[in-house]
DNA sequence: TTAAATGCAAAGAATTTGCATAACA
DNA sequence: TGTTATGCAAATTCTTTGCATTTAA
């Protein structure tokens, strides 16, 4: 059984709205409640990556009494649904995010297989990259040579 | 004037041996002390990413006073001079290792220069790839295609 | 001698957890 | 009604800072 305020974490795709989220979450037993409206809502706002604290304070603006932690936890509950990506920048706070489907590619050098990642993992490296080289790099066109797990 | 602690930040580069360092850095200002020494020691002993509380360990094994607001201290100055590269990881401590000198690429789909970065910058993409598809990144073939500053 | 480095303790920031209460379904 | 979710406070973890003391040069 999941813990305590927890829902079954299978990936839950295809969303489009708050109240696709909100429809998948109670499916699975999850439940829904302001705080979490609230939460997508401001997630969906736009795409900012941004800490617990400040949509903390987005959330506070309709509802001041939701507190910090119930934040947290919902934040955690949607990355592990993979509503949300995670950031863990610089020593600063995390940050978050709604997922996106873009993707990159893993290219195996060796039989050639392409494997498709989201394109979130490469989102630090981009904005590192565009900072200190002035390089920007092509988000259809990002490919990665390596091996693949079948061929190590 | 630098603030206490703190010497003259301008990179330190060419740097083989721990007294090596040590030499670079006395003639910056900074004083060579054991804890220091210990502490080059054990990022000399292997390239590994370890935390600050396991360097810490390590130094302390030989000299079990060294506070762990030291090993911070010297740490951060080290990563100040370009002799160690710091890395956050997920949501724990920060990892701390010698920098190194290989590099990646970044090819421009445009010009066809290819500008070389240090390859600590795919450091943490390297892993995450790894551990969650099993797809092992070439170091020595990593490139990432996109525009470079001048054809932008 | 004197500025830099250290040890120690305390403060800080970010995040997690325990538990009683509230409120979805 | 029975869990799940929340609020609140306290605990944790990682890191930084203030200050008196020590020490390298």
């Amino acid at each position: 059984m999941a813990k305590q305020g927890q829902v079954n974490d299978l990936p839950l795709t295809g969303f489009r709205t708050v109240e696709d989220v909100l429809i998948g979450l109670r499916e699975r037993g999850g439940r829904v409640t302001p705080a979490r409206r609230l939460l997508l809502t401001a997630l969906f706002r736009n795409h900012a990556h941004r800490s617990a604290e400040e949509l903390a304070g987005e959330v506070q603006a309709q509802a001041p009494d939701v507190n910090i932690s119930t934040i947290y936890r919902n934040l955690d509950e949607l990355v592990g649904l993979g509503v949300v990506d995670r950031t863990h920048i610089g020593g600063g706070p995390a940050t978050y995010h709604l997922s996106s489907s873009t993707h990159g590619h893993l290219v195996c050098e060796q039989c050639g297989t392409m494997t498709e990642v989201p394109h979130e993992l490469f989102g630090e490296l981009g904005a590192t990259i565009r900072e200190r080289y002035g390089f920007a790099i092509d988000p259809h066109r990002f490919a990665v040579i390596g091996r693949c797990a079948a061929c190590r």
